[in-house]
DNA sequence: AGCACGCCGACT
DNA sequence: GTCGGCGTGCTC
């Protein structure tokens, strides 16, 4: 065995600490309360290696804990299986699964499943056969065996595996075995996960202004020191925070450190990659959920042999044993997509701030429209603060104006006032782009019986259908049930009485293509195109000019570039700040300003109009006055007077189960045996239904727990949640730090 | 998580 | 009598 595991323990100068037949403590990923003591195998093995292990019948996967505790029945101990060929796990991985498993209130083998989830773990380094350019020619040179000699030369040195060639060559395989008979290609076995090409720091960069090149001295020179810190960087669509960050990668590579860039959604990385490869001249290696178990073996193995030096993924790829991680770019950082469930809940902002912190890495938050934790660091000085001002070019930032739409006239069932008909008419006269925004999908938000008032709800979800026009059928939001549109009201039998309440984006194309018969009108929402890549075509057609008119929900505010665009209408403006949610006001604020900023990106100046029934709205009026220092330090103000995040603790827990009833009565009866809450001054609010109180036939009640500050929230919540025995069906999950409070 | 053990209802 | 429901407990 070629020992990998050996050659990690040399670089980090660990030896092989426990012999064979010593106790060691191996922490499993079955759902166990501790670790278990085992006899270390012939051979002995290391802390941190990783090992298979036998539990009863079976052989489960397990990481070295450390010295075996000695406290059970001696004779019953068994031996480890084996130890597996990858780099052993690093003292801080362990540490920083630690700490996050205690942070999240998460048991550590669901912790550890996080980092173990490598297709493959267990098996030896396999091999594949490769082909190359051997000596020699053939004395019957065909037409098939020049191509294939073509090809191999054309690559100069570079092995193909068989399908490849022959693909490439347009051949039969046979073709390249006759080849290899003859000598002229060589056949080899090669080790099947390669390491990634190497990244080229010193490659140029797009050109940076005054504020970008001073923002990436600053950050270059944070990352000299080698040492933990993190920076909100703060930029403007447009302003090449990009660009900047970059820079910091840059001087990672060159520093021989490994980074990592995170980002929110999937459909952002094609393009993201192609502008990664340009600047450091090969690709990246991509770790996400779509990505193949090939691929996936791959990273994680390269990523602890040192074999990758750049990750761009998910916030799942936190959790790749990165042998040596010097910087971590949280991009959009505000993004709520960070904050999912993963199998366990995490905020992978949160959670890169602790890993770098473990790793002595550079943590880079990236954002226009930064979340008021990250603001309320930034302030209290735990982070550093970098803010990106100028544009690029001379485009400026949109000018926004309110639509007052008590003022205007409207026709029932329609949305788009006369002032904002107006201005698309406009633009549409000087052939420029409008972009119409509404974070509604499909037709309308709601199918009401005119005849008995019953509105058609989904038989597993507390949640109104939605109707969808092009799939002609109804669709529960919550748990993607779908079912065809009825005929008649499924209450009252009344036939040709349902009736679309309120707009979705399905209705606001109808409306926008009756106003604009001329127009050209694209739809642009998640669930109109089956695959990202249609969705990247259709916004790369978009963008060079391919319709005049663009609808769509919050997937256009993310990122992407439309030059011709110089107009944004926002529908409804005071959608996001309906309802009792805390943090609403901070979202609706970044998403106007995000969408807003879609507009006037090339030499055109934009406009941003919204409409809204309360112009006087104190979040409205941030947005329109661009204020946004302002709107922070009076959302923190209002946050810090209800003690909530980031002035205050809090934590969720949600129950669910298949009744009401027991549901209820578990969370009653935790309400109530709230000791260990109140020693820490903390209080238990609820139990209420939960904001969706039933999905999937699974009926889910909440319980919130407020707490100050520097409270020890997380040791309260487990010993108040210790004697909990879940009887039958039900289930209890802790959300630290929850997104939504109400 | 699996998988055994074990203690009560309706079948040959 | 016994087959089988899934509640409780154990795995080094």
């Amino acid at each position: 065995m070629t020992d990998r595991r050996d050659q990690g323990r040399r670089d980090h100068g660990e030896p092989s600490m426990f012999d064979e037949g010593d106790l060691v403590a191996v922490q499993t990923t079955q759902p166990l309360d501790r670790t278990l003591d085992y006899r270390a195998p012939e051979g002995g093995c290391g802390l941190g290696d990783f090992v298979e292990v036998p539990l009863g019948p079976r052989k489960v996967p397990g990481v070295i804990w450390g010295p075996g505790l000695g406290d059970f029945d001696r004779s019953k101990i068994r031996s480890v299986i084996r130890v597996l060929d990858v780099a052993p796990m690093r003292e801080e991985m362990r540490a920083f699964l630690t700490k996050a498993a205690d942070y999240t209130l998460t048991p550590m083998p669901a912790m550890l499943r996080l980092a173990m989830r490598a297709p493959g773990l267990g098996d030896p380094p396999s091999m594949r056969r490769i082909y190359r350019r051997g000596t020699g020619t053939p004395e019957r040179l065909t037409e098939a065996r020049r191509r294939v000699l073509e090809v191999l030369e054309e690559y100069g040195g570079l092995a193909f595996t068989l399908r490849e060639l022959a693909e490439m060559a347009g051949v039969t395989p046979s073709v390249v075995k006759g080849l290899v008979k003859l000598g002229a290609v060589r056949e080899e076995d090669s080790p099947r996960d390669l390491p990634f090409p190497a990244m080229d720091p010193e490659l140029p960069g797009k050109p940076l202004t005054g504020d970008q090149a001073a923002a990436a001295d600053v950050l270059r020179a944070h990352l000299r020191s080698g040492a933990y810190g993190t920076t909100l960087l703060k930029g403007v669509t447009g302003s090449g925070k990009t660009e900047v960050y970059l820079e910091a990668v840059a001087e990672c590579l060159r520093m021989g450190r490994q980074a990592l860039v995170l980002l929110p959604e999937i459909a952002l990385t094609a393009e993201f990659l192609t502008r990664l490869e340009a600047r450091f001249g090969a690709k990246a290696a991509e770790w996400h959920s779509g990505a193949t178990m090939t691929e996936r073996r791959r990273i994680w193995r390269m990523v602890g042999q040192g074999g990758a030096q750049l990750v761009v993924g998910a916030r799942s790829a936190l959790f790749l044993p990165f042998r040596d991680l010097g910087l971590i770019i949280v991009d959009e950082e505000h993004d709520t997509s960070y904050k999912q469930e993963d199998g366990v809940l995490y905020n992978a902002r949160d959670m890169a701030v602790l890993r770098a912190a473990m790793a002595g890495a550079r943590v880079v938050l990236a954002s226009a429209t930064p979340s008021l934790e990250s603001w309320a660091n930034a302030e209290a000085g735990k982070y550093d603060r970098l803010d990106l001002t100028a544009r690029f070019g001379d485009a400026v930032l949109p000018e926004m104006r309110a639509i007052d739409m008590r003022a205007e006239k409207l026709q029932p069932g329609t949305w788009i006032s006369p002032t904002l008909r107006g201005a698309v008419q406009a633009r549409m006269e000087r052939g420029e782009q409008a972009l119409l925004f509404l974070n509604r999908r499909g037709y309308a938000p709601v199918t009401i019986c005119r005849a008995c008032g019953h509105q058609i709800a989904c038989d597993h979800c507390d949640a109104r259908m939605v109707e969808h026009r092009f799939l002609k059928r109804l669709v529960c939001h919550q748990c993607g049930e779908t079912r065809p549109m009825p005929e008649a009201c499924p209450s009252c039998g009344a036939e040709g009485k349902l009736a679309p309440v309120g707009p979705g984006i399905e209705r606001l194309a109808e409306e926008t293509a009756a106003l604009f018969p001329e127009a050209r009108i694209a739809v642009l929402s998640s669930d109109l195109f089956g695959s990202a890549r249609a969705l990247k075509e259709k916004i790369v057609e978009i963008a060079s000019g391919g319709a005049d008119i663009i609808i769509g929900t919050q997937l256009v505010a993310k990122g992407h570039n439309f030059p011709k665009l110089t107009l944004v209408g926002v529908i409804d403006a005071d959608l996001g700040l309906q309802g009792s949610d805390l943090r609403a006001a901070e979202r609706t604020f970044q998403l106007m300003r995000q969408v807003a900023g879609r507009a006037g990106r090339a030499d055109k100046p934009g406009l941003a109009l919204l409409q809204t029934f309360q112009p006087e709205h104190p979040v409205i009026r941030a947005i329109l006055a661009g204020d946004e220092e302002g709107f922070w330090r009076a959302e923190a103000a209002e946050r810090q007077a209800a003690g909530v995040p980031p002035y205050g603790r809090m934590a969720g827990i949600i129950l669910s189960g298949p009744e009401a009833g027991p549901v209820f009565d578990l969370g009653t009866a935790l309400a109530r045996n709230d000791g260990a809450l109140r020693e820490i001054g903390a209080q238990v609010f609820g139990p209420a239904p939960a904001p969706i109180a039933r999905i999937r036939g699974r009926h889910r009640v909440r319980l919130l727990v407020k707490a100050a500050k520097g409270a020890p929230l997380q040791s309260a919540l487990a010993r108040w949640l210790a004697p909990v025995r879940l009887k039958g069906d039900l289930r209890l999950s802790v959300d630290i730090d929850p997104q939504s409070f109400l």
